[in-house]
DNA sequence: TTGTTTAATGAAAGCGTTTACAGGTCATTG
DNA sequence: CAATGACCTGTAAACGCTTTCATTAAACAA
């Protein structure tokens, strides 16, 4: 390992184009009041000397890092694969780094979010679940830019929200199922416990069924964590106990190849005996025997707005208080459909 | 959006326990030289100020940034989610935020790395094919610390590497299509030229065929891109060419399910037929029909170990070389074997 | 007691930028 | 020709910390 000098600083730039480092500051963040001149003699010496501009120091003079804190309850779900690869090309080009925190096993000892927030980042955007109400409060309070996605914001906080149409599609998907399908008897398997997005898909479910006249069976409803394992669990716990169905909404598509396992397992043909319908359009539910009927979530999307919404915040400082992003309808073969 | 008021510093904080800020920022720095007593009356302040550290102003006195950055040639696909699950947790575990950025359509108007690098970070982990070979000398001969993901350092820079055993794996893979499933006629997917794990994964396709004496026919490697449709497109044009196999390693799995897809669509069933094998234990992958055989590829231990590595380096100046972490074979039944 | 050592604290000098603010030049105007 | 601006450029003061060095207080030995 080669020795480490010390790197160029921007008074060796000045030196060097025989001008002060005000000058050259002015020729780094593009002022308008230099000569062309003069710019262009700063530039050479910046490009002799290699020299590239401390950000930690710009950070401390201009008080703006030029980077969004993205803030996840964990990262490991595939479902934040087009959500990172939204947010972090958006933030490229607006010209922001990203800063990645997770929440998972929070460290007590630490205070919130270890210090990324106010002094770290120009903004935080923040994933459903990630965050104490409390810690978003003192962020909002100081008036620290922040969107929210996939949630609401806790009573009398006007934070931003970012998501997804949960509610319409999953009344659309349920309805194809009732509507094109006949189907009478429908699961619906729910998120985790508080899950924003699975308490909408759930009005959808049950609005589809009352704008049918299909009565609500609570039995129908279990928690499928939206999740392989938990899904196969409560289908095999159903199949158990005997309740009769003739299609499941699994809320989304990993609970859905729980539920594949655990209906053939159990000798049932998707979608013969049982039609299948999910959520998300996972980039492997298409992939699925048989090919799955889901709802595209505009994941990707999601993570580009929210970057437009919080530079939006951090130039302006308003931006709309709820985009809700549409989704699309995937009609393949798991509900029974030809494809 | 309420008013943004100035939040409190460490002279707020000294001034408020009465003592100086070097001692404030001893007692941040758990330095061992404060009194228990004076200890306790500033954390008193800093808590009832709710006083956090400006991180920018720590990162440029201290001229250390608490910051790994993740430097990644695109961020959408499925293979780095592990990944980042792994460094993102080891990152936390160590106190380090993490900084990430991708190099896809690299803004030629902008310098390399856009900054990151020395002034943002403490040390970088570059996945394979992310950065200019002149841009990784520079780091090196400035005696940045850096660790390879998947890829070897150019000639003369003794950057570390950590990387996956694909050359074995492969080996071991290809040897239980011939040795247990009898095939002789294995057709095997290139990823994108220059893919340094798909050049090993070659070497040890070539190693299995020499060791059972069955010579290297050309016809049957063929470029699949490690990627769904260019796979399905190489598979359906070896079938129109009339090439024979008895079986394909696809070099990854996400390539296998374009595989899937042109051999269902040729009427040829898998395994019977033909013997799929994949590599990388994609999630999907025990989800599909039939079920793939593969070789688990440790991702999200390969994370961790560079994180590790990386502050190795940071801290001590030093670290492994080379590190390849082993792959464990995943049967199922795409090969031809019952599970 | 006095001198010597050790531990705890404070004063102040950076760290590398940005950004008022204050010149200095030079063309333009009355 | 002096006065007025319009433009550039430079000076120096932040920005909020860390860290060296000096200082003071306490503890100990002689």
């Amino acid at each position: 390992m080669s020795s480490r000098k010390r790197p160029p600083t921007i008074s060796d730039v000045a030196r060097h184009a025989s001008v002060s480092i005000a000058t050259v500051s002015r020729v780094l963040n593009s002022s308008p009041l230099v000569t062309a001149d003069t710019a262009e003699r700063v530039q050479a010496a910046i490009r002799q000397l290699s020299f590239v501009p401390h950000a930690t120091a710009r950070g401390l003079a201009s008080r703006r890092t030029r980077t969004l804190g993205l803030v996840l309850p964990e990262i490991g779900r595939e479902y934040f694969s087009p959500l990172l690869r939204g947010i972090e090309s958006e933030a490229r080009q607006a010209g922001y780094h990203l800063l990645i925190e997770t929440t998972e096993t929070p460290d007590t000892t630490q205070p919130y979010l270890r210090g990324l927030g106010e002094y770290n980042t120009d903004g935080l955007i923040m994933f459903a679940g990630s965050i104490e109400d409390q810690e978003l409060s003192r962020l909002y309070m100081n008036g620290f830019p922040v969107v929210l996605l996939n949630q609401r914001p806790p009573e009398g906080l006007d934070i931003p929200v970012i998501a997804i149409e949960n509610k319409s599609s999953a009344q659309k998907i349920v309805e194809h199922l009732i509507g094109t399908h006949h189907c009478r008897r429908i699961v619906f398997l729910r998120g985790q416990a508080g899950h924003e997005d699975s308490m909408w898909r759930e009005k959808g479910y049950r609005e589809a069924l009352k704008s049918h006249d299909i009565s609500f069976d609570s039995s129908l409803v279990a928690s499928g964590g939206f999740d392989h394992d938990k899904a196969r669990e409560a289908i095999e716990q159903m199949l158990m106990d005997g309740i009769g169905f003739d299609a499941i909404f699994t809320g989304d598509d990993d609970a859905a190849t729980g539920v594949f396992a655990a209906l053939h397992q159990a000798g049932k043909h998707v979608p013969r005996d049982v039609a299948v319908v999910g959520f998300d359009d996972a980039p492997f539910s298409r992939y699925l025997t048989p090919s799955l009927t889901t709802v595209r979530a505009p994941t990707e999307q999601v993570g580009r707005t929210a970057v437009r919404q919080l530079l939006k915040i951090i130039q302006t400082e308003q931006a709309e208080p709820l985009i809700l992003l549409p989704t699309e309808l995937i009609i393949r073969t798991s509900c029974g459909c030809q494809s």
